[in-house]
DNA sequence: ATGAAAGCGCTAACAG
DNA sequence: CTGTTAGCGCTTTCAT
C-alpha cells in the first residue's frame, strides 16, 4: 500500500500462500473498513464510546447498522479473558426449590450483561465433578454452585482454575471462595421450637434423602427430643425418607406410612413444599384436620404455599435474593480489581399461615 | 531452525519486541511440549484419538494429567466455528410449564457434549429481540425458542445469522427453520369435545393472557358453542383472563369471579395446571364438588397433577420430548452436512383422571 | 501418522 | 483520540 504504486487491479500477486479459511459473516474489520477507521477504533466505539470522537462514533454506528454486525463474544472473550458467562450448577431444576434462584440469577446477570449457562448435576456428587470440567472449559467469569462442594477434587479444580465461585444454600467455615447461604441446622431447630410453641408434642419428619434436608431434620429431631416432643425415651423423632427430588405423591404416601406407624403424631415437618402439598392433599382425602389434628410445615415458600387450603406454613428461603446476591458478587469480583470476600448468611423465616 | 546453526542456549536474541500479555493457565502448547509433540498433535490426541498413534496418545494423556489441563472451548470454538453452546429462550422459568422441557434440553444436550445457555424473555416480545442480539453474539450452535418468533426483526436476525433454530410449543406454516410443537387450536377443540362427551353443557375458561393460551381458549369456545355448551344465543363461552405466568392464587380468584358472574357453569378449562390447582383448592374451600358440580381440566400435566385430590384431568404436553427432540435436531444439524428439515407435531393427549 | 504455517475475530499494550 | 502490532488458545489447511 505504501511502496507499491500499482492500481488495485494490477497488484503483484503476493507469494502464493495457500488460501485460508474463508470468513462467514461480518466482522469488526468489515465495520471498521466501512467506517474508514482501524479495527481497534471500531472496537472502542462499541465498547468504550467515551474514548472516541463524536465523528467516529457516528460513522462506526452507522456502519454497524448497515452491515448488521453482531460482535463475536467468543473472540472478544478469548482476547480479553472475559467471557461474560456465568455457570450455575443445580441438582435439578424440576424440583422447583431452586427455581426462584435460577430465575433471579438469570435476570440479574442479564442486567449486568452476563449470560447464564445451566448445568444439572443430579443429587449424586459424581455428575458434579464431571460437569465441572465442561464448565471450566468454557472459562466462565464465575460459577454458582447449589450447596457446598464436598468433593475435594471438585474443590481443587475450581480453586486452581481461578474462577470466582459462589456456593449457595448452605453455610460452611471453609468455602471455596464466596458464599450465600443459610444454616440448615438453625432451620430445623427453629421449626421444632415453633411447633413446640404451638403446643405440638408428637412431631415427625417427612424428608428427602439429600444431605441438606437430612441435616435440617437431624437438628429438628434433636431439638424436638430436647423439648420433649417425642414419645418418652425416644432418641429421635419418627421420620420417613423419600428420594430427592420430592414430589406430591411422595408426600401423600409418606403421610400414610407415618400414620400407619405412628398414629399419634400431631405435627409434621416436610423437607419441601411439594411434599407438604402432598401431605395436605392426603390429609384432606382422609379427612384428617389440618392443623387441628396434624400441623404441617413445609420449606421453600413456593408460590402456591400461600394459596393452599389451609394456607401452608413454611420456611421461607429467599431464593431470589440468593440469586441476585450471587450474581452481584461474581460481577463485582470480575469487574473490580479488589477481591472482596463475599460471605453472607441470608437467613430464613418461618412464614406463619394456617397449616400449623 | 534450518539456517541458524546456533545451539538453543546461544540464540541471537530476537529484536527487542515489547512483551505481550502473559498467559494464565496451562495451554495446549504446554501439554504438547511436555509430551514432546506439536500442539496440533496434542489437539488430535484429545479430539480424534484414532488419528494418533498409541505411543503419542499415551504421552499426551499423561501430560494432560500432570498439568491438569482443561481445554479452552472459547478458543476452540473460535477456531473451529463450533461453540457447542445452545441457547434457549423461555418466557419465564418460574411458570413451571416449561420446566420439563428445559430439564430435558439441558440433559440431552449434555449427553451430546453441548451446554445450555438460558435466557428469559418474559411474555413481552420486546425483551426477546434484545435477548437475541446477546445470544447471536455468542455464536451458539443452535437456538431453541419457546413459541413462534413473531417479530419480523427477530426472524430476520436469526435467519441471517445462519444459526440453526428450533421453534417449539406451537405450530406454524412458516417456521424460521425447525419446529417441534403442537396445535393449540386442536387442544382447545379436543378439550371441548371431551367435556361434551362427559355431559357438560355450561363450560367456561380460566386463562392466562398469553397468545398461545388464548388461542386454545378461542378454539375451545368455538367448539363449545358449536356443540351447544353455552347459554342459548351466546357467541362465546364465559371466560376469565389472568396475567401470565399464572399461579394458584389466580386460579382461586378466577373461580370466584367466574362463579359470581356465571353460577351455572359446570366445567372449566384452565390454561395451566397451576391455575387448575387453584380452582380445585377454591372449590374445596367452598365445598363445591369436583367433578360433580364442576369439572376441571388443566394443561401441562405437571408432576403434581396425578396426585391431587381429586386427581387432575389435564392436557399432557410432553415437554421432555420437546426438549430431547429439539436437542437432537440441533446437534444433528450442527454435526452432519446434510440439512434435514426438522418439523414435528408432537401432539398432546388428554389425561383422564378424576377432576373431569 | 505428524507437523508448519496461518489464521478464527477480537482486544491489550504500546506508541504517537 | 487514533493507530500499529502482537497475540488470546485453538484448529484448519496443506505438506510430508
Amino acid at each position: 500500500m505504501d511502496d507499491t504504486p500499482a492500481t488495485k487491479k494490477d497488484l503483484i500477486l503476493p507469494p502464493p500462500r495457500r488460501s485460508r479459511r474463508k470468513s462467514g459473516g461480518t466482522t469488526l474489520r468489515d465495520v471498521a473498513a466501512l467506517a474508514g477507521v482501524a479495527p481497534i477504533t471500531a472496537s472502542r466505539a462499541l465498547n468504550t464510546p467515551n474514548a472516541v470522537s463524536e465523528q467516529i462514533l457516528k460513522r462506526v454506528r452507522s456502519a454497524v447498522e448497515q452491515t448488521g454486525y453482531v460482535p463475536n463474544m467468543l473472540a472478544g472473550g478469548l482476547a480479553s479473558r472475559k467471557s461474560r458467562l456465568v455457570a450455575a450448577v443445580i441438582p435439578t431444576i424440576s424440583g422447583n426449590v431452586f427455581l426462584e434462584m435460577v430465575q433471579s440469577l438469570t435476570a440479574s446477570l442479564a442486567a449486568y450483561g452476563y449470560q447464564l449457562m445451566l448445568g444439572q448435576s443430579g443429587y449424586e456428587d459424581s455428575r458434579e465433578d464431571e460437569l465441572l470440567e465442561t464448565i471450566i472449559g468454557r472459562r466462565p467469569d464465575g460459577v454458582v454452585l447449589t450447596g457446598i462442594m464436598r468433593s475435594p477434587q471438585g474443590r481443587q479444580r475450581l480453586l486452581t482454575s481461578g474462577i470466582p465461585v459462589v456456593e449457595t444454600w448452605d453455610l460452611t467455615p471453609n468455602p471455596i471462595d464466596m458464599l450465600v447461604g443459610f444454616s440448615h441446622e438453625k432451620v430445623g431447630e427453629a421449626v421444632a421450637r415453633y411447633l413446640h410453641s404451638k403446643g405440638k408434642r408428637r412431631v415427625a419428619t417427612l424428608s428427602a434423602n439429600d444431605q441438606r434436608a437430612q441435616r435440617r431434620m437431624k437438628a429438628f429431631s434433636d431439638t424436638a427430643i430436647e423439648l420433649g416432643m417425642a414419645a418418652p425415651g425416644a432418641t429421635e423423632v419418627p421420620g420417613w425418607l423419600v428420594p430427592a427430588p420430592t414430589n406430591v405423591g411422595m408426600g401423600r404416601a409418606g403421610l400414610r406410612e407415618l400414620l400407619a406407624r405412628h398414629p399419634d403424631i400431631d405435627a409434621l415437618f416436610c423437607s419441601s413444599d411439594m411434599v407438604a402439598l402432598g401431605v395436605l392433599t392426603e390429609a384432606q382425602a382422609q379427612g384428617i384436620a389440618v392443623p387441628g389434628r396434624l400441623a404441617v410445615v413445609g420449606l421453600g415458600d413456593l408460590s402456591f404455599a400461600r394459596d393452599l387450603h389451609p394456607a401452608l406454613t413454611t420456611v421461607r428461603i429467599d431464593g431470589a435474593r440468593i440469586g441476585a446476591t450471587a450474581a452481584r458478587f461474581i460481577v463485582e469480583r470480575s469487574e473490580e480489581r479488589e477481591v472482596r470476600d463475599g460471605i453472607v448468611d441470608i437467613g430464613f423465616s418461618i412464614v406463619e399461615r394456617d397449616s400449623a
